[in-house]
DNA sequence: CTGTTAGCGCATTCAT
DNA sequence: ATGAATGCGCTAACAG
């Protein structure tokens, strides 16, 4: 591999002419940079990035930190933010966690050795606590703390347009029914909506939680719904109107409905949360609340950027969500 | 930040030894040893990777060049390989290239500068022919050159398994429902067996394509899809027997078909192509070939790093598929 | 076993 | 406008 030094000498100038004319910084006259250029060419020379970094301390590198890339939901998250860091000239490291605690903290030693950037994580762990403070990191969907911008969708506005359309829809009884999430996260203020808009008109109404195991391939987590959905059915025939905290419980939910003969929306209205779009298309297109994943992902992407850079950047930005009118509400 | 400088002088050793104990190259008193990693835990030293990446010419980086991220083949995929790759001690740079062939080029010049010890390619465009042939390259479902391993699985096997149930299913009219791919992959072999084994058993059949657009979101995918069950089934009512080039196309077909009345297995029988999990169960189960997504994200990882490290490797790595039982013939 | 030293390729400062 | 020199943090070779 040609270096800087051989082109500077083949061009018969100083290294620090070479690392102008690439870099545009100071000025090289006209003529000397077309110099360079060409032999450049001839050299067939390829700036090494590393050694650029290694110099400049920085590394133009961020890592991601995600529970599963093999989630729909994730990985188009995943695709934009990896789409807009790369039109800001930086490169995306995956951490797919698996949901591992252990996992998740090797990776952030990894990232930090290898000198990333910056952070970005959806990840449900307390390890950002006093680990890295020192290092630039955006949360999605997690409250960490006042220091950590948060990047989220507005979760109590989706749960509260969810009840709004079942009430309208005239359900009697209702019920909010998802995995238990094992740690904190934003996603609790779909619930809390939910509780408040029901208990605000009065309508009798049940939480159906279980607690979510530890889910490292996607298959079971749809298995895992299977399990909450059959156990929700058979418990709670009288409900009328159903929530959950995510589409894949509602198509479990709904399957499982069909089994047991209701008609859904006739008997049972259904509203489900995401909106990611799937290869696959029920009969039945699900009604849902929308996230706007792609303003999610960009402006991770963004903030953490403008952190990096030392500029002052907001400490929540939260994006409003859309109902999908469906054919299950 | 703490450097290896600051951790030998306050343990009044040489670097050198800082460095071994840290390797465990060489050999160093296990008192010496315990000294030190006392005060790489006291001053919080965290070893510089870009440092040693630079100095050793090797980054413990692979690149990984997918058409879209977001799409649950490829994430699955990437899913195994970034797993595989942690495990052996590597990191993964996702280039997820929306089939835009400027920005895959633009993307493969990204890795060079940044020295990746090697790239897998799932991507369809012809650009790595003369590029990069001194970067260890390893090729999924497409074949490049006699130099790059391929890793796939056995699709001419897939597009028979599906043949063979169709006619003992009784089907007398086939048809190869898909799109067309705009760059040859070894995907082409499952229409070849399909024509071979029809011809072979003298059952009349039809070959469906539609001309794949640039796709650059998934819901695109699922509307091309749709387009092209549209068309087929309109034009082709006496079909009783049809194999998809994926399950997308399944799926659509499916739905067309029922749309216009045909009851599915009864009077058209589908099998679909990939069997990639999806968090949406249909009511009724697709029946596919379900590729070993696994194995060959594994193996792909695997070959890489052989390559890497200069071993012998298979120049073909062909995995079988498993025929899925569904509801749909 | 261990200390010292020479670069890896580049950006940057300081002269000129 | 440009050349020479310095050092980023680390590993490997060498000398002890």
């Amino acid at each position: 591999m040609a270096t800087m030094k051989d082109v500077a000498k083949k061009a018969g100038v100083g290294m620090g002419t070479v690392s102008r004319a690439l870099n545009n910084s100071g000025s090289v006259k006209a003529e000397t940079r077309a110099r360079i250029l060409k032999v450049i060419e001839e050299l067939d020379y390829t700036p090494n990035e590393i050694a650029r970094s290694f110099k400049k301390q920085k590394n133009k590198l961020v890592g991601l930190m995600v529970p599963m890339i093999n989630h729909p939901f994730f990985a188009e998250l995943t695709y934009f933010i990896e789409d807009e860091l790369f039109k800001n000239g930086y490169k995306l490291m995956i951490c797919s966690s698996s949901t591992d605690r252990e996992k998740e903290i090797e990776y952030l030693q990894m990232l930090k050795k290898n000198q990333v950037d910056g952070i970005i994580t959806i990840s449900y762990h307390d390890i950002y606590q006093n680990e890295l403070i020192e290092l630039p990191l955006v949360t999605i969907d997690r409250y960490i703390s006042d220091e950590i911008p948060l990047i989220s969708s507005d979760n109590y506005l989706g749960g509260s347009m969810a009840v709004e359309h079942l009430i309208n829809a005239g359900c009697q009884k209702l019920a909010y029914v998802g995995g238990e999430p094992r740690y904190k996260s934003t996603v609790s203020d779909r619930k809390r909506a939910f509780i408040e808009l029901a208990n605000q008109s009065n309508i009798p109404y049940t939480i159906f939680e279980v607690e979510e195991p530890t889910i490292a391939i996607m298959s079971s987590e749809m298995a895992y719904a299977e399990h909450v959905a059959e156990e929700f059915v058979k418990t709670h025939p009288e409900v009328d109107g159903i929530i959950t905290s995510a589409d894949v419980f509602a198509y479990a939910v709904i399957n499982e409905l069909i089994k047991v003969g209701k008609r859904v929306p006739e008997d049972v209205k259904v509203i489900g949360y995401d909106g990611v779009p799937s290869l696959i298309k029920m009969d039945r297109q699900l009604s849902t609340i929308k996230q706007p994943v792609e303003a999610l992902a960009r402006q991770s992407a963004n903030v953490l950027i403008s952190l990096i850079d030392g500029e002052e950047v907001p400490m929540q930005s939260i994006f409003p969500v859309e109902y999908i009118d469906g054919d299950t509400c």
